[in-house]
DNA sequence: ATTGAATGCGAATACATATTCGCATTATGG
DNA sequence: CCATAATGCGAATATGTATTCGCATTCAAT
């Protein structure tokens, strides 16, 4: 941030602009947000959008920054403890991933989709780490008896497995396939391969 | 394509201009992928390759399609139907992914990176497609006691799952998780969801 | 009320890059 | 060889968009 809004004003016109941001890439694709565009929704004009904010990637970056929080803010309220059964925990997990995903009228799917180019990246590493916090937690309590030496391996495969499979759906099948299953289903694959012991492999039957 | 090349120079030409925007892409990256670039590489003037093609999407496009006979020709290699062992041919499967995404020197990478705005979408079917045959395949010859009923679905997951994931670590968590690993243990996780049977989910211990 | 700092403006500028077009060169059939 | 079509060229053009800058307006302290 180029400099620090200071009177009550420039904070307002800080945040609208970030709405703003939000607002247009989900309206218009991250392809079509320009400058102006995010200036005349923020109800701005462009000079003042650079007194506050270096380049447009500074803007969309405080717009990711204010949706981490968000997330953050989600997943802690999520009742890992409570369920002593791996599926639900997992289950409640995944409708919540579906549900941040379905927010914001498609925002949070723009983003993602293009993950690869915005600073995605910091909001993806928080989620993993936030689950891996969980999961130790949750084997911490419940399978004390069979060590997971390999926990962050899994919780990677498991959180990238999840999030992209929903991500693809979303875009792409709708309708093919109802989310409802698809949900059961990962929850199904997830807990399984999370209750499992490692380094084991069933042999076909 | 805009016009049919006749000559012999000109079919040349064609498939340098292919070449071309592969080579730039794995170099230079999509984003600054140019038209003249791609002319310069390919040693021909950027008129000319709007001799043949249309626009810049539709020398993508037929990049795209050239690279999808590849996978298809390499999938038709697999061997499915030798191994008895689940785990055996889902490992066989993952492997030829990765091997397909670390070949043409991150060519692969930054195309699927970029699926979002690209035509992956026919190649990514494609791939489903292929991978729904073989699952049927084999499971018409190994698991002929318990149907799958809802084997598309879990096809679908399976293969979103399997590619994001090699995607995200091959370009962001060089080092921290060795391949090797991720490969076992996705064929693990992928092995044990496709072989239990649908609407059971395991109460934990 | 005055004044300097903070804020706001948006036309003008800079830049990157896709696409065109008139002309030059090369191939092919007779 | 000639005539005609096919091919090839690349400077010039068109377009979209990020960023700047000189000037106008508003605030806040005295």
């Amino acid at each position: 941030m180029r400099k620090r809004p200071q009177q009550q004003r420039s904070r307002e016109m800080v945040r609208a602009l970030i709405d703003a941001t939000g607002k247009v890439i989900q309206q218009q694709g991250l392809d079509n947000t320009t400058t102006a565009r995010i200036a005349e929704v923020a109800g701005v004009s462009v000079g003042s959008l650079y007194q506050y904010f270096g380049d447009k990637d500074g803007l969309i970056e405080a717009l990711m920054e204010s949706l981490a929080d968000e997330i953050g803010t989600g997943l802690k309220r999520l009742p890992v403890m409570d369920n002593v059964d791996m599926a639900a925990t997992v289950g409640s997990a995944i409708r919540f991933g579906f549900a941040v995903l379905h927010s914001r009228d498609g925002l949070y799917l723009e983003l993602v989709r293009n993950w690869h180019r915005l600073p995605t990246n910091r909001v993806m590493d928080a989620l993993q780490q936030h689950f891996m916090e969980l999961a130790r937690l949750y084997f911490l309590r419940h399978y004390q008896h069979h060590q997971i030496s390999n926990l962050e391996v899994r919780v990677f495969i498991v959180t990238n497995s999840v999030l992209f499979t929903m991500i693809r759906h979303i875009s792409q099948h709708s309708g093919l396939i109802r989310e409802q299953e698809l949900a059961d289903e990962l929850t199904l694959m997830v807990a399984r391969y999370l209750a499992s012991p490692p380094d084991t492999v069933e042999e076909s039957p």
